[in-house]
DNA sequence: GCTGTTTAGACGTCTAGACGACTAAGCCTG
DNA sequence: CAGGCTTAGTCGTCTAGACGTCTAAACAGC
């Protein structure tokens, strides 16, 4: 036999067509070709469109609708969720600004902060030696009481001795950098992945477990270049996509 | 037309094929024909025996292993989640005994602790007159880690003064009980019902917000047949199942 | 005996068609 | 004009059949 799958015309191999089309439809959610709380072409409509069968469609519809992406009214139609978030990753994209963006209220709660030793991953996005001492946050972001992402910091302690004491006394993170001389920042590179979430992961961000988590890595720099942070965020989808900004 | 559509024989009115047949089979898992760990009988045999096509009976499995009661595995066939808890609703069924019976470890986490006036519920529950004292715990269950219930317990202050300061001190509930001269109590009452969660339970819980909380409404009494306590606890199914042993 | 292949049987995807249930808008009647 | 009825359009359920993918056991060959 031969060494791949034949596909039809079109088809993107190894990826079913009830999930292409979910793909498909996430793009024009996210590119703004459909708006949040607009509706969605009818099934008989994209069953067209994409040239399967109705069943096809309503598999893809079923699993936006599980996601919370789209909201499916019977006799009615199927609409885009007005909740959904789309994360501008700019350089100098704060995490309260993109919330106020979408006119909901931003807030967070610290859930762990301490000092502890660098391990390799950590010193390699710092620039430290292994074991060197940074001041570790994670943190719980809101946006209306509801969670959109969960962020670890790490901070070269040598270079912002004092730091862990600011957050501990409930400095922002913005705030307590600023305290120490790096009052503006920007994302020197971000890495973005993907993985299924932990239960701990799954139940902050009120996520069910078997949707992926949207991983970016981030180091930090002032304007001068120095590296002052290295962060995780992880965040829900699709209730939260990352959207690139070159 | 007729004041109400035909069903053909044997079919419940007003219920959907795939429905009956997610009630059907969670009703086997619950009375024991269907054991935790165990295979289901294959799509196609679940279709003969319901006289419907294959892919009704995907529907139903498909719920089944949405709620996470059925595990579904490629090639294999699909079986009965191992993490099923079944409580059997006794009159003197404890938290601990439940859930080691089930080879768990039973832990738990008290959430809130505080002396309260009783308002009318509490104080029908009691026996008591509303504005009385009483003391208020909300307990987490969880067993291995995983949470399985989530109660809310009302003592009249009266009877027991101090019982606040032993809970406070980190007695368990019914070890604190013991203190005051209850070594044993069993359930008067039972009342269940159900409803969605609100957003902190389905958290708490881990379950997802459209499923049904089981509610149980207690009040315990001591061997003489006085009330001790009016508790409300609330179970995510279907995850947890209440079994009644009359 | 071990290993690689084949094959039966299980779930996964897709198509096709029919009819039911629900919604909203148009129509009809009084 | 108001109220009820009809109807078109939409999503929901169910059947029927075909083929793909994956697993595990049976089998064949060394």
């Amino acid at each position: 036999m031969d060494d791949i799958a034949m596909n039809p015309p079109g088809r993107e191999p190894g990826v079913t067509l009830w999930r292409s089309i979910v793909r498909a439809i996430e793009g024009e959610i996210a590119d703004g070709t459909l708006v949040p709380g607009g509706r969605l072409p009818t099934e008989a409509q994209l069953a067209t469109r994409f040239a399967v069968n109705r069943h096809t469609v309503r598999r893809a519809i079923e699993e936006l609708s599980r996601g919370g992406l789209v909201r499916v009214e019977q006799g009615r139609g199927s609409f885009v969720a007005e909740d959904v978030l789309d994360y501008a990753i700019a350089p100098r994209t704060r995490f309260s600004e993109w919330i106020r963006r979408h006119n909901k209220e931003p807030s967070g709660t610290v859930l762990e902060l301490r000092e502890m030793a660098a391990d390799q991953t950590i010193a390699g996005g710092l620039g430290l030696r292994v074991g060197a001492k940074v001041v570790f946050v994670e943190r719980l972001g809101l946006a209306d009481e509801r969670p959109v992402g969960l962020s670890a910091h790490y901070f070269p302690q040598a270079r912002f001795p004092g730091l862990y004491v600011a957050l501990r006394d409930g400095a922002g993170i913005s705030e307590a950098l600023a305290l120490f001389g790096v009052p503006d920042y920007r994302r020197q590179t971000t890495r973005v992945t993907a993985r299924l979430p932990q239960p701990t992961e799954a139940s902050l961000l009120r996520m069910p477990r078997n949707r992926p988590l949207l991983v970016t890595e981030n180091i930090n720099v002032d304007p001068e270049g120095r590296i002052v942070e290295y962060g995780v965020s992880r965040y829900p989808t699709p209730r939260v996509q990352l959207v690139f900004e070159p």
